[in-house]
DNA sequence: CCTATTCTCGTACACTGTACGTAAAAACGA
DNA sequence: TCGTTTTTACGTACAGTGTACGAGAATAGG
C-alpha cells in the first residue's frame, strides 16, 4: 500500500515514532537528520506536489542514498506523517488567547488555513492521515485553551477542534482546486464551454441560470471568513 | 506519477471525457463497457480501498487485459473521476422538496454523508480532485433548485454547495479514519498509551483535562447532524 | 475484396517502495 | 590496543506501478 489515497491505511504506531530515546551514544555518527529529511520532503512538496515526494527525489535533494532514509524513518508513510507535523510547527501554539472563546477559535482556524495555503499538499495529506507529533499537539492544546471558556467536557472539545479542522481542510483543498484551475485558462475555458453545453440540453436549469449570472468575483478569503463566521457563531447554541 | 495525493492536479478535459459521440458505427465491437470497469474499479475500491485499485487488479476483475482499459479511459485519473461520478448516481437527484430550504440542504448533506460512509474512499478522491460528469451536476442542480428559496445569486449558491461538500467530505474523513482506528484495537491502545504518556509530561494541561475526562460516547451520527445543523442553521443570518 | 476504423492485448520501459546484505564508523570492555 | 557491539550508509535486487508502442483481430462501407 502505496500511501495517499489509500482509505484502509492503519497509521503508524505513535510510540514508536515520537518516544524515541534522546541519543544512542554507540555505533556510526548520522551524516544526516530527520529535520533536514523532513525539510527537504516538505520543500519539494511545497514546490512539485505530493506526488514529486519520492524517496530518491528526497534521497537526493538532501545528498543522501536512497536506503539511508530509512534509518530517519521506517518508511514512506512515517516520512509523510513528519512532513505534517514539521509544518505544523509554523502555527502559533503559544499565542495570547482574548479570552472570548469564538474570536479565540476563529482565529485558530485562520491559522490554519494559512498554514495550508502555504502547503496546498496538506489537506490531501490530512484526509487519510493525521499527526500526534510534539507540533500538533502543541497546538491542540493551544485550541483546547481557547474553548476552556465554553464548559464544554473534554471528549466535546476534542470533537470541535477535529470538526473545525475537516472544514478547513475541506474548504482549502476546494479552494487550492479553484486556484489551480485559474492558472491554466485553457482547461478553465474548456470547463467553461462544457458546462454551458450541458446548460444549454434544458435539463439543468437552475445550473443555466447559475452560470448566465454575472460572477461575483468575491475573494477566497471573505469566503472562508463567512462560512467561518457562520459555523462558529453558530456553535454553543444547543 | 500515481495521481494520489498530488496537490499539482489539472484534471480532465470535461469535454473529451463526458461529451463522447454516441456509437461509432465501425470497428471492432468493444468487448466490455466503461459501466462495467468502472463498476469493477469501484467495487475494489469499497473492499480493499482506493490504493487496491491498479489498472491490472481491475483489468483482472474484468476479464480484460491490462491495456484493453485504455479504450475506455484514457488514464488512471480519468478512471477515478469516472469511479467518483458513478457512486454519484446512487445520490438521489430527484427527491421531493419540501421548500424549506433549510430542510433540504440538510438532506442533502446528510445524503452525501451517507454516500460517503459507503464509499469510504471518496472524500479522499475528492480532495485532488471533482467530477463534472452527469450524475454529479444532476445532484448539482438538485441542491441548487433546494437552494432557490434562499434568493441567493448563482455564484452564492454554486458557493454554499462547494462549501457543504467539503465540510461533509472533512467530517467523513475523520469519521472514517476514527472507525478504521476502533477496528484494531492494538493501535488504538498504543494511541491511548502514548497520549497518556504525553498528557502525564506537564506541558499538555488542557489535553491532559480532556483525555481523563470519561469519554462521552456520542454517535456519529448525533455529531455530524449536531455540526451540520449548527452551520446551516447559521447561513442566511448576515 | 479492399480499406478504414476500432478494439484487444503482449511486450517493454521508466519509475516506485523497500528487503537484504555488506561495509564503514563510532563507543565500550578487555 | 584490540576485538565486540551497535549504529548508520548504501549498493543491489525485486515485485509492482502506469502506460507508450505496435502488431493482430474484428467490424463496416465502398
Amino acid at each position: 500500500m502505496t500511501r495517499d489515497g489509500g482509505s484502509g491505511a492503519t497509521g503508524v504506531d505513535p510510540e514508536q515514532l515520537w518516544l524515541s530515546p534522546g541519543q544512542p551514544r554507540r555505533g556510526r555518527r548520522p551524516a544526516f537528520s530527520r529535520e533536514a529529511i523532513t525539510a527537504a520532503a516538505v520543500a519539494l512538496a511545497d514546490a512539485e506536489g505530493l506526488d514529486a515526494v519520492t524517496m530518491r527525489r528526497v534521497a537526493a535533494e538532501v545528498g543522501a542514498a536512497v536506503m539511508s532514509l530509512y534509518s530517519y524513518a521506517a518508511d514512506k508513510e512515517t516520512l509523510l506523517e513528519l512532513m505534517v507535523d514539521h509544518v505544523s510547527g509554523e502555527l502559533p501554539a503559544s499565542a495570547a488567547l482574548t479570552g472570548d472563546w469564538r474570536t479565540d477559535l476563529k482565529a485558530v482556524a485562520h491559522h490554519q488555513r494559512d498554514l495550508m495555503l502555504r502547503h496546498p499538499w496538506l489537506p490531501a495529506a490530512l484526509s487519510t492521515r493525521r499527526s500526534l507529533g510534539p507540533n500538533t499537539l502543541a497546538f491542540l492544546e493551544h485550541a483546547l485553551a481557547a474553548l476552556r471558556p465554553t464548559g464544554l467536557d473534554g471528549a466535546a472539545k476534542l470533537e470541535v477542534f477535529a470538526q473545525l479542522t475537516a472544514f478547513v481542510a475541506g474548504h482549502v483543498a476546494h479552494e487550492v482546486m479553484q486556484a489551480a484551475a485559474v492558472r491554466s485558462p485553457d482547461r478553465a475555458a474548456a470547463e467553461a464551454r462544457y458546462l454551458a453545453t450541458v446548460a444549454a440540453d434544458g435539463h439543468h436549469p437552475e445550473l443555466a441560470e447559475a452560470l448566465a449570472a454575472p460572477a461575483r468575483t468575491l475573494t477566497p478569503d471573505a469566503t472562508f471568513t463567512r462560512f467561518l463566521n457562520r459555523l462558529i457563531d453558530g456553535l454553543g447554541t444547543d
